[in-house]
DNA sequence: CTCACATTCAACCATTTGGTTTAATATCAA
DNA sequence: TTGATATTAAACCAAATGGTTGAATGTGAG
């Protein structure tokens, strides 16, 4: 609907997305998510591992809020912080317009899952993904 | 592998996950890739549509082809586009991880490419998105 | 009440981003 | 050769980002 001025065809800018994916860029944000996947953490909790001030920490925390990937539930004087992947469902609908080109190489979902799970044990050892990256030829 | 000097647990940052995420938070990036889909476009062809200069597209463009999502060829003077959407399935890898939060919601896969499906058809009116956000209760 | 604790806010700073305009570089056509 | 065309490069600018430190806020404990 907003599209650019010129060409009212172009697909409407879509801000919650802007905002899912741009979280998703800092690898700061995205330990923080992997970190609550599973048990929710308090901000402190969150903030400890990482070589960086605790409000530097907490910025990138509201930065999650913001998105719509953290939910914040505040009891006293901690607050403790739950992962919401309802925007991360958003963002994967979106990249799977582009499915169709990496189902050829994987043919099937079941293909597609295997993939997950191979790359998640092999994840250490380079992964082989630049390798296959251009499919030039 | 890198992480932060705290704590080497912390997930390696990982810097091509970081351009393609960061790619991608961009709306005019976003419909670039759109147009790609499917068939191949000059950089003139892909800047038309845009309320923006053709060096500003064109800016889009490197930014895109840095995250290896394009890929382009030229011949003359023109340069041709091409998507490559490897980096995308990487991308959808990575979120693929907190699949089992919305699979809660849409049990099987073939229900995710359901619904994959009724959101592309009322994409214009909407989609709701922002009201299923907060599973809050 | 006082003080420590958990978190956020505010001000500041350097760097990046997203856009512009003007030039430069090739290439094709006449 | 001359000139139009397609694209990229460079210089510039305002705004956003990612970090810091120091102060403020609110809560729990002694």
């Amino acid at each position: 609907m907003v599209a650019t001025a010129r060409n009212p065809d172009i697909e409407a800018s879509d801000p919650e997305l802007d905002a899912v994916f741009s979280a998703l860029a800092d690898p700061v944000r995205r330990e923080i998510l992997s970190m609550l996947d599973g048990n929710d953490m308090l901000v402190s909790e969150l903030a400890a591992p990482f070589d960086m001030s605790l409000q530097g920490v907490s910025k990138h925390i509201k930065i999650l809020v913001k998105a719509g990937l953290i939910a914040q539930e505040r009891t006293g004087r901690i607050s403790r912080c739950r992962l919401d992947a309802g925007p991360i469902f958003e963002a994967a609908l979106w990249l799977n317009r582009y499915s169709k080109y990496w189902q050829t190489q994987f043919e099937t979902l079941a293909g597609w899952l295997d993939a997950l799970e191979s790359k998640k044990t092999n994840t250490a050892k380079k992964t082989s993904s630049k390798g296959n990256r251009r499919t030039k030829s």
